[in-house]
DNA sequence: CGGCTAACGTTATCTGCATAAGGTTAGCCG
DNA sequence: CGGCTAACCTTATGCAGATAACGTTAGCCG
């Protein structure tokens, strides 16, 4: 591959990472939220209370980014932290009401986003278009390299 | 568009970002760069030296973002930052002879980084990568909206 | 049971990128 | 030529996310 070709790819992968955030957070604004913290809340309303090392592994991301995440989610009164009861080490982290529906605005919001980010394409690139992110997502995994 | 679906969607593309842009970093630790940054400097080697307010046009970034980055460029010698002689309120950013030895190296990780990126795809895939992720970054552009 | 390692979480610090606000200069228009 | 707007850059601040380093607890193993 020349380096054309190698920047285009690269340069669309950046340019959709831009874009995406920045409409995702204009989105998320009148909520209160910034991006990253929909994902949070969004695992949450589908898996239940968590402790945070689970949920650092479930968002990729690192413990200390869920630490800081789950404190301003606290504050703001969407999400509760109890010691887990049976680890002295571990904290449980779970929605409060007021996250429980946070979520479900949340639920239309990203309905909203996938339908407008796909418009235009065909329904079988919709489709596809998934599994092929996510197939590239692994190709440039970080963690299972030689 | 059901909720699963556009999740699928969504979190393709965040875990992409994430992973692309971490691949990135691992890349760009030897040559004491931090992602963002090969972008600034693949853009000068392309374009040649220019006004901070194209770079961050060209980069899709906002200007205060080229000037901490520049500054950074400019601390570790690669890029010089001049006043512009027609106009008193801009400076020109260029490469230094560091900077366009390290683009040098730039585009050959570059490339080395697009190819892990799409390995195993078909070669139509391939070619159609880039007008998709560019397409779907149209989708979500802030500034056209209604 | 004592000690060692590994896991959990936190604090500190760094980066990219954003918005808000402010100082200078360009450039136009009356 | 004076004033007004718009463009260029910068500083301050906030957020996500990363690493490094640290204290605390689990859990295993001699």
């Amino acid at each position: 591959m020349d380096f054309d070709q190698a920047d285009r790819v690269n340069q669309a992968i950046r340019l959709l990472s831009l874009r995406h955030r920045a409409r995702t957070a204009e989105l998320l604004a009148p909520l209160g939220l910034h991006p990253g913290q929909e994902a949070l809340v969004l695992e949450l309303a589908r898996t239940g209370p968590m402790i945070q090392a689970k949920l650092s592994e479930a968002l990729n991301i690192e413990p200390p980014s869920v630490t800081l995440m789950a404190r301003k989610l606290e504050a703001s009164g969407h999400l509760r932290r109890t010691p887990a009861p049976t680890d002295k080490r571990a904290s449980v982290v779970e929605l409060t009401d007021s996250g429980r529906a946070l979520a479900g605005q949340l639920k239309r919001l990203w309905r909203a986003l996938a339908e407008e980010t796909v418009a235009g394409l065909s329904a079988r690139k919709v489709q596809d278009l998934p599994g092929l992110l996510t197939t590239i997502a692994a190709n440039v995994d970080t963690r299972h390299r030689r």
